[in-house]
DNA sequence: TTGAAAGCGTTACCAG
DNA sequence: CTGGTAACGCTTTCAA
């Protein structure tokens, strides 16, 4: 076992209360003691034990908030399971978790949501996705200001005060969509790149950064025009039918966005399964199927379980331990999957 | 906070003492109230504080060992720090863990060590990368019989008693290289394949998984005999020159083994870096540079530092609570690493 | 400025 | 078989 407070205060010749101050600046001991401790746990090498923290700091109950939006897509879905999870695992450290879930994606409500969180349930921390408004930019300033501190997570809000964003650095899943279509292609051919609303910054940053890199790792590609299926696997169905009439000769297909199932459903109508290499996103029941029937070539995973566990987690080291994260940006990383090691 | 024992406690008129004897059935405690206790604990929800168990644990203290051999390779070198890592977050849950290295993977030096740890040192757990001999097995198994939990990691003894094995599914591992190539090679075309010891399990399960499946799914693929380069760079070095000479239009190259620097540098000095495709193993700094030059396509990983951090935490849950890992293969996972998302 | 003591939830030892 | 009590390591409150 390690050296403990009990054990310092013993050589240090104070109480435990005493030792416990001084080494938490807490303040009320006089500095020439102060010193005395700090230099004494400095040369046994003093480390709080955490087990005994946490079980002391259970009394002091703390109240967090999280708000989820679109929540009935696969991906949200399993963020909430993520938070869901974190809400359990946090109980019996002394931190009750409130979790709220939006259907749709509405400034309007989520402010009201916050609004309810913090006025009336007096939440200490708030985790959130984001709708990157003004409103919601202004709003989660306000509460860093009063000393409520705020995590974005899937979705960010980069030019607010929150305290940092966990979630997906979708410039490097672009590249990584890209790598993986220059290993595939090694001849070139066409690429028919659909996304979802072009107004929704994730997908863009995937669109753009994929575009990109892979215009200037294989150069013999040839991206078609872009195309927006809103996230609809009907529209995407079209879209892709659409586009294997025009372009017989589409070597791949990268999807951005939610409608995946649409692409695979027309390949598949298309007897295209498997001879169209198609790059997808995200870890989904229906994504896995379309992976193992050899449709989707790969899947990138944003680790969405994470993103709505960690944010918890990282509120309440702060809230308890004052610790903030050592980067203002949580990256998730990119997850590779093919049917092999799904 | 969730229903205490404390609660319980004075609900059924009796002491906390009591309750926690009935519901860990420890015996000394009559049936007729310890039914009473039970159902009342069943009615609340009761699920026991793990802060609190654990601090009230840490005065029973308990000993592990772990030996790790061929600690030299730079896979062996992250399992080391995984369970230094284990050993160090352990440390304040009141469990000491003895790290035993040995170079080589030699079973009489492995035997040796197992003594010193049980005799000498009396551990109470143990977790090791077992040299596969009898002499081996029959120590493990002896020393499960006298009641010392023995889990095996990177390496495995599936006929022996251990409780568990915790590392990589070398047929998955395999498997996915070749899905790999399968994406890779559309139009089929020489492969080389280089292994390390013909007598390693792992490498021999990595490259018949790798090659049947690929005869399987890619017909046109053409596997080039198979070569040992006994995990040397120099060996691999010159076999990948000569292979190189002797097939000019080798598409591929699939590293089961070490050495797969040796087959970089053999590239790079034909002009092929990244003409030919290369799949290797496991996420090194020696690899990752050459995954940067883009010389390795894909790198798979098993997971090193999991492979050393997991068994000494299930040997404590099991010392502690019991609680026997669910899985007898505890397999950690096969990641997949590009340039871009390393 | 400091100390004493209670408390967090659990386990363990010792009397009875 | 059972209860009381101390202990684990730390925080916090209340007196001094």
């Amino acid at each position: 076992m390690s050296v403990t407070l009990k054990q310092i205060a013993e050589i240090a010749g104070v109480s435990r209360g005493t030792v416990d101050r001084a080494l938490h600046n807490r303040g009320r001991v006089s500095e020439e003691v102060a010193q005395r401790i700090r230099k004494i746990a400095d040369d046994l090498g003093y480390c709080p034990n955490e087990v005994g923290q946490a079980l002391a700091k259970t009394r002091r109950q703390i109240r967090l908030g999280m708000i989820i939006q679109s929540t009935e897509t696969p991906t949200m879905r399993i963020v909430a399971q993520g938070a869901a999870r974190a809400a359990h695992d946090l109980h019996n450290l002394g931190v009750e978790v409130l979790i709220r879930e939006l259907k749709s994606v509405d400034a309007a409500q989520e402010l009201a949501c916050i609004r309810e969180l913090v006025d009336d349930e007096g939440i200490q921390g708030l985790a959130l996705t984001p709708v990157n408004t003004p409103e919601i930019c202004t709003k989660i300033n306000r509460l860093v200001e009063s000393g409520i501190p705020v995590i974005t997570l899937n979705t960010d809000i980069p030019q607010s005060k929150r305290m940092c964003f966990v979630g997906e650095d979708s410039v490097c899943a672009g590249k990584t969509a890209a790598g993986l279509m220059a290993l595939m292609l090694p001849e070139g051919g066409k690429v028919f790149v659909l996304t979802g609303h072009l107004s929704n910054a994730t997908h863009k940053l995937r669109c753009t950064s994929f575009s990109e890199e892979l215009m200037r790792i294989a150069p013999g590609v040839q991206l078609l025009p872009m195309q927006s299926c809103f996230d609809r696997d009907d529209y995407a169905f079209e879209l892709t039918q659409h586009a294997l009439e025009e372009n017989p000769d589409i070597k791949a297909i990268y999807v951005a966005a939610n409608g995946q199932h649409g692409v695979c459903e027309a390949l598949r109508a298309a007897g295209l399964n498997g001879r169209v290499r198609v790059v997808a996103y995200d870890i989904t029941p229906q994504n896995n199927e379309d992976l193992k029937r050899g449709t989707i070539s790969f899947l990138l995973d944003q680790r969405a379980h994470e993103q709505g566990y960690r944010p918890l987690n990282l509120l309440r080291d702060y809230l308890f331990a004052g610790r903030k994260p050592e980067d203002e940006f949580c990256y998730t990383g990119t997850i590779l999957k093919t049917k092999y090691n799904l």
